[in-house]
DNA sequence: ATTATAGGTCAATGTTATTGACCTATAAAA
DNA sequence: TTTTATAGGTCAATAACATTGACCTATAAT
């Protein structure tokens, strides 16, 4: 790989991180007002997505140890954000689902990262929205666990 | 904005999150096999593209206290990666320089990320490559600082 | 001489996360 | 029906990573 290539992708590079950054300033400085957390946002928003999501999908989807997972989720159910009731299907399994004042936190926080993605790419057209969205589902592949005849599950 | 704008938006938060964690994680699995971490990978990609770089200088690009800087900072030089050595124009200033060794991990930490992007990139076209910079961009720019005019700085 | 800057260090604190152990409740399988 | 597995909760110990605050040295600038 030549020098000058290699210069073009240390700046990916260093655009990924810092735009991630950026990317959850805002919604950090929010929730910090609440006492809470960048986990807690993550929490709020796939539940958000995915009402009545059991606590072992949410451990799925964050990767987290269930330890990690459980104090900001108590956390949330008690400020009133969440409840977690047992599922009608099995009582074990917990169902959790956002309240009404979850919901407005959730969209609060969501919406400074929907607001900010859409106004650029209205800005730069639809085309960047489709083509940004491949890049990131390129590198999300990479890590996706395969079959033995190499097809993804 | 209607639903389905906003499940397309949720989309791309999601695509954001889910690339950003699988795009640090194998670099992660080899700071560990040397007991160092994400913040060591920082230091060693930011004094690599930026040989002599000041201590005040790196404090200004990872955002962080130098309280926080300064135990991976000195690991690296104790572990051999790095060296720190007054500068000539100034001798309170510390010029952080990577040793070969150093050079050597950066370059494999790096390249593992490199690597992704640019297949990626290949794969895609180079169409691909300027118009995920320039959103990643736009992302960042939110969080510049403004003259009073309004030009960026 | 005084003040400011660059950097290093110690202490206290707190969040996020881990592994390991152990508990209850419930469901599924033998 | 007894046994085993699953879902979840909780406690403890540990550790990275980060903060604020305080204080120190060395050097440069005023």
């Amino acid at each position: 790989m030549d020098k000058n290539r290699e210069d073009q992708l240390n700046e990916t590079l260093m655009l990924f991180y810092f735009a991630y950054r950026t990317f959850i300033k805002e919604p950090d400085r929010i929730l910090s007002q609440h006492g809470i957390h960048r986990l807690h946002h993550r929490i709020l928003f796939f539940v958000a997505r995915q009402p009545k999501i059991s606590v072992h999908e949410l451990l799925d989807t964050l990767e987290v140890t269930k330890q990690a997972l459980h104090a900001p989720t108590r956390q949330l159910v008690e400020m009133g954000y969440m409840t977690s009731e047992p599922a009608s299907y099995d009582r074990r399994v917990r169902e959790l689902k956002l309240t009404e004042k979850g919901e407005a936190l959730e969209r609060q926080l969501s919406d400074v990262q929907r607001g900010k993605m859409n106004e650029i790419f209205e800005l730069m057209g639809s085309d960047s929205e489709e083509i940004w969205k491949e890049v990131m589902k390129n590198i999300i592949a990479v890590d996706e666990p395969k079959t033995e005849d190499g097809s993804t599950t």
